[in-house]
DNA sequence: CTGCCTGCAAACTCTTTGCACGAAT
DNA sequence: ATTCGTGCAAAGAGTTTGCAGGCAG
């Protein structure tokens, strides 16, 4: 999906939730999209501020859930104090795992399909409905506890 | 496990360490396996106050680490701003997934014995061995949602 | 005795909120 | 014109830490 793409379903989800597209909003939006990385909402807000200087601290963890709640960015809590956001290109749907490297602290996505059947199948045995899954393993680099060097480490 | 089995394993773990039996620690101790339900680090500190009331809120906190490093407490992470806590009695190794149901604030586990085959399988992709996993569902009460009762709560 | 451990209170981190001004519809 | 949205700064929640005194080994 194109930013271009991206911005306008942001614009028309606003619209249809009867909020303002304000240049804030636009602004925060445009600097989720141009990363390719796991960020912090510290790290969006130099991303957005380079982008439209007026923009706040408080109006960036104003925009997140309304971000989140529009599917084109997600949520990743790692459970590490702060939490992570990502954009959403793909649309909608897929499940995937984090895979936390304790050395690089970097976070690496993958494709976890069965995780959605063993949500259903551990939930109805219990009455309940999932809503949202995580699977989460942390892990330690193998090259890094080796040669003292990440390969993927900056 | 016998809560007097448990205790002498976090004395001889304390001793192992180094570190001092004080009457505090064993209080905190204490309190932690008389649970049978999830608590947080602010509960723990009154169930520790009620055997031991010279127990402060600092000494709970520096000791939580050190009884989730001795395997005989686990650390829940459910991303809610604040950190669980359950005795370990079955001792270690046994993988659970939780089951966070958003109308009871109850947390179930489940055994999810494929969690380290995954883990594994994913991490040995990326060069990297896994260290901890955990897979979370949140879900909706059903019977909560059509009675407006849920049969788990209090 | 020695130095680890303690309680107290202040500090810290991340996030949320009250308020009066400003801008989108 | 109306509201909704904004920045600022203060408040919140949970957790951590510096310090002077206290108790285990």
């Amino acid at each position: 999906m194109s930013i271009d793409a991206a911005r306008e379903k942001f614009r028309s989800f606003l619209t249809k939730k009867g909020l303002r597209a304000t240049s804030q909003r636009l602004a925060i939006f445009d600097a989720t999209f141009a990363q390719t990385e796991h960020f912090t909402a510290d790290q969006l807000l130099d991303y957005a501020r380079a982008i439209d200087d007026s923009v706040s601290r408080a109006t960036v963890y104003r925009t997140l859930p309304i971000m989140t709640g529009s599917a084109l960015l997600r949520e990743v809590d790692i459970g590490s104090g702060e939490k992570f956001y990502r954009p959403n290109r793909e649309g909608d749907g897929t499940q995937v795992a984090q895979v936390v490297c304790l050395d690089c602290d970097k976070i690496f996505e993958i494709s976890a399909p069965f995780m959605s059947w063993y949500g259903s199948t551990v939930s109805s045995k219990l009455g309940l409905t999932p809503v949202t899954q995580r699977l989460q393993v942390s892990a330690q680099c193998d090259a890094f506890r080796q040669t003292g060097t990440c390969p993927r480490r900056g």
